[in-house]
DNA sequence: TGTGATGTTGAATG
DNA sequence: GCATTCAACATCAC
């Protein structure tokens, strides 16, 4: 699930339901999630607190308290948030939740537990500490190209490396480089400018585009990648999807319709 | 039953 | 320092 786009919907989701109410209580029922605080304390900290805000940098969703301080919600895999009253609407896999003071309740949800929460008394102190790249979608053409400059890695883990870009993802990466017709598995210093600016565009295009659907799948084109996967689908000159690891995921690409740059 | 999954980290290796 | 590969995290679905 959650690329730049869904993690854009969880921010506006947050922004909606969670703003501007008093916290009257944490319940933390997996601890593990919380990365840098207990459950006591993670629970001290939020209770009685408000959040006025929230910033979002790639994949990264910070709220933004009333004190000044900053949660950490990174939504792993299977992250979710769910907003809800009654108690039949809580989710199986809820790992922690916020009791508002107008009876409400926002649940942060993970089945697999990949989630990462942390307490943030710095926001940007943790950013520069984890060295997270610039948002992709606030990065302009000559910043991008100054990041691939060089980089003798393939595109598909340029695109994935948090560190150069923040928010492209396994599917997403995929999809860019099947409409930019470039090969996953080109060595991202032997693309042409031309073709890095293409690229470019299109990581801009698709994301866009994608969270002005609400990053719902089934509202995406039928022509792009993502649907096609597992299909047997071939590409306009008759090469058949093909898989392999690349950049250390999964990766899916039409052999000779993408060109390879290496 | 085994395998892999829309993510990240840390360790080991080249 | 850079890049790659692997294991780990924990659960679910095919």
């Amino acid at each position: 699930m959650p690329e730049l786009p869904e993690v854009q919907s969880f921010k506006a989701y947050f922004d909606r339901s969670a703003l501007q109410q008093k916290i009257v209580e944490t319940v933390v029922h997996d601890a593990k999630i919380i990365r840098n605080q207990d459950a006591f304390n993670f629970s001290e900290l939020t209770r009685g607190r408000s959040f006025v805000g929230s910033y979002r940098r790639g994949k990264y969703l910070f709220p933004e308290m009333d004190n000044g301080h900053h949660l950490l919600l990174h939504f792993g895999m299977t992250g979710d948030l769910n907003y809800y009253q009654d108690s039949e609407d809580q989710s199986k896999h809820e790992r922690f939740v916020f009791h508002f003071e107008n009876g409400y309740k926002l649940g942060f949800d993970c089945p697999r537990k990949f989630a990462r929460i942390l307490y943030l008394e710095d926001r940007d102190a943790y950013i520069q500490k984890i060295r997270l790249g610039e948002d992709i979608l606030e990065m302009d053409e000559s910043t991008f190209l100054a990041i691939a400059d060089g980089k003798k890695s393939s595109l598909k883990g340029f695109l994935l490396n948090q560190k150069l870009l923040s928010g492209v993802g396994n599917l997403y990466a995929d999809e860019v480089c099947y409409q930019t017709q470039i090969h996953p598995a080109s060595v991202v210093k032997a693309i042409p400018k031309a073709q890095l600016q293409l690229i470019f565009q299109k990581l801009q295009d698709i994301l866009q585009y994608a969270i002005q659907k609400g990053a719902y799948y089934k509202d995406y084109p039928p022509d792009w990648l993502w649907e096609w996967r597992a299909k047997g689908y071939k590409a306009p000159d008759g090469s058949e999807i093909a898989s392999a690891k690349i950049g250390g995921r999964t990766t899916y690409y039409f052999d000779t319709w993408q060109t390879l740059y290496q």
